[in-house]
DNA sequence: ATAGAACCTTGACCCAAATCAAAGAGAGCA
DNA sequence: TGCTCTCTTTGATTTGGGTCAAGGTTCTAT
C-alpha cells in the first residue's frame, strides 16, 4: 500500500508524498525532482518506536499509512501524548538537531522521509517552502493550544466526545466527504494511549465510552469499530463547537 | 520606560525592538530602517483587552513592557490560558489574518507593533526572517507540549511549582542572571490567572502556594512578592528537572 | 481616617476521577 | 479445542481538587 491508495493525488504534483499538508501545493517540476531525489521510505511495526527523545533526527517525514504518536514523560513515568500523527501528516523540525519528543508506532507505519540536511537547504533557497512550514507549524500550536484547553478545563466526558469528534472527522476527511450526520470509523488508539492522549486513566476512558454507548451517543461494534448516528449531537457533549484541531 | 530599559541593547541592532526573540539578530541597515518605517507603539492598561479571539489582526508585534495573556474560552465561561507573553515576547501570526485568541494586558503593558503587510512583504523577501520566525514558532510550540504535560499530568502542587520556577527563571533572564540558589521576584499574575494559566481554581492554587510557604520551600511578603531560598528544592516539587518551557 | 472594591486565604463538605481489584473477550497459536 | 496474552470492562473504594461560604488584606478614592 502506498500513499496513493490513501490520498488521492493533487494533478500538479502527483508525486510529491507531503503535498497534503506540507510543500507541495505549488511546487514546480524541479522541485518535485529535488525532492524526488532525497526521498526514502521507511516502514515500522506496531509498537516500534521510531525516535526517542533526545536522539538525532536528521530527517523531516510525512506519515503515508499508519498511525504515529508523540508522547512526553515525566520521571515516574506518567506520560502526555502531545501529538497524533494521521496519514498526510507531517513532522519535523527545520533547523533542529534533536528529537524533543518520543515519537512511537502504534499501528504498522509508513513513512515517507527526506533527509534533513538537503530538505532544509531547498528550503531555504525556495520561498514558498518556507512559508508553507511556518503555516504548518502556526497549525500545530493552534490545535496545541486546543488542546491545552481540552486538558485544563474539560470534564472526562467531555474529552471523550470531542477525541471521537476529531478522529471522525479526519476519518471522514481522509475519505473525502465531509457529514454531519452517520459516520462511521474505527479508531485508532487502545484505551490507553487515549488516557494518555486526553489526560485521564484507561479505566475512565473505558467508562465513559461505555457511558456514550449507553446512551446511544455512539455504537460500538467490537471495541474499536465506532458508529455515531448523529455527529452534531456528539459534538454537543464535547463542550464546544470546536470544528475539530487536534495536535498535529 | 521604553525596552532599552529593559532589555540590553544588541550592539549590531541597537534600535530594532524585537531583536532578542525575533528577526533582528542578523539584520542589516536597510532591514533595520525598513522596520523602522512601519513600526508604532501602543500601550494599553491593566485589564484591558488587546485583541479578540476572531478579530482581524493587522499588526505582529513584540513585548516591550507589562504582561498579556492568550486565553481561549468555552462557551460556559471556563476559561484556559495559552500562553504568557513577558517582556521581549513576540506575537503575531504572518499569514494569517485573524486572532486566535483573546488577548489581554494584565498589567500596563506597552507594545512595539509592525504593520502586518509589509512586515510580511519583507518577511518573504529576506530569508533569514522567515527562518527565525519558523524557529520562534517551534520553540512556541515545544513550550506549548510541554504545558500539555503539565495539564494532563502534574498534581497541583507540581503545577504551582513547576509556574514559579518558570516565572523565577523567566525573570532571572532578564535581569541577565542565571542563577539556582536564592532567587527573589514578583508574581506577575493574580491567583485567578495562575488558575487559568495551570487549569485549577484559584482556592487550590491558594492553598498550594500556602503550602509551599509552610514548608519553606518559597518565602513570601505581601501576596506577590517571592523568594526562593533554594532553587533546586523548588525545582524538585515541579515533577521534573525540566529547565523551564513556558508557552509564550 | 474611612468606605468600598478587588484580591486573597481558610474551612467544611462533596464529587469526579483515580486507584485497586477482578473478571470477560478476542486474537493468535499449538 | 483449548491456552495464553493483551486489551477491555466493571465494581468497590479512596482521594485530590472543586465548590460553597465566610472572613481577612491591601489599595484606592473620597
Amino acid at each position: 500500500m502506498t500513499f496513493e491508495d490513501i490520498l488521492p493525488a493533487s494533478p500538479s504534483c502527483a508525486d510529491c508524498p507531503i503535498r497534503h499538508r506540507a510543500v507541495c501545493s505549488r511546487c514546480d517540476e524541479r522541485e518535485l525532482g529535488q525532492l524526488e531525489e532525497i526521498k526514502y521510505y521507511r516502514s515500522f511495526e506496531a509498537g516500534q518506536m521510531v525516535i526517542w527523545s533526545g536522539d538525532k533526527m536528521d530527517f523531516v517525514a510525512s506519515v503515508v499509512s499508519g498511525i504515529a504518536t508523540l508522547t512526553q514523560t515525566l520521571e515516574d513515568g506518567r506520560t502526555q501524548m502531545v501529538g497524533l500523527l494521521l496519514p498526510s501528516d507531517f513532522v519535523g523540525r527545520p533547523g533542529r538537531e534533536f528529537a524533543p519528543y518520543n515519537i512511537s508506532a502504534t499501528t504498522d507505519l509508513l513513512m515517507c522521509c527526506f533527509r534533513k540536511k538537503p530538505f532544509e537547504e531547498m528550503m531555504f533557497s525556495t520561498p514558498h517552502i518556507a512559508q508553507r512550514l511556518l503555516e504548518m507549524t502556526l497549525d500545530e500550536l493552534d490545535s496545541a493550544r486546543e488542546w491545552m484547553l481540552l486538558l485544563g478545563r474539560k470534564t472526562a466526558r467531555e474529552k471523550i466526545a470531542s477525541l471521537l469528534a476529531i478522529v471522525a472527522q479526519r476519518d471522514a476527511a481522509v475519505k473525502l466527504r465531509t457529514q454531519r450526520g452517520r459516520m462511521i470509523f474505527d479508531l485508532p488508539l487502545t484505551r490507553e494511549a487515549m488516557a494518555d492522549y486526553l489526560g485521564l486513566t484507561l479505566e475512565t476512558v473505558s467508562r465513559q465510552i461505555s457511558a456514550l454507548k449507553r446512551e446511544g451517543i455512539i455504537e460500538l461494534e467490537g471495541k474499536r469499530h465506532v458508529t455515531v448516528p448523529d455527529f452534531d449531537r456528539l459534538l454537543n457533549e464535547a463542550g464546544d463547537d470546536a470544528d475539530g484541531g487536534l495536535p498535529t
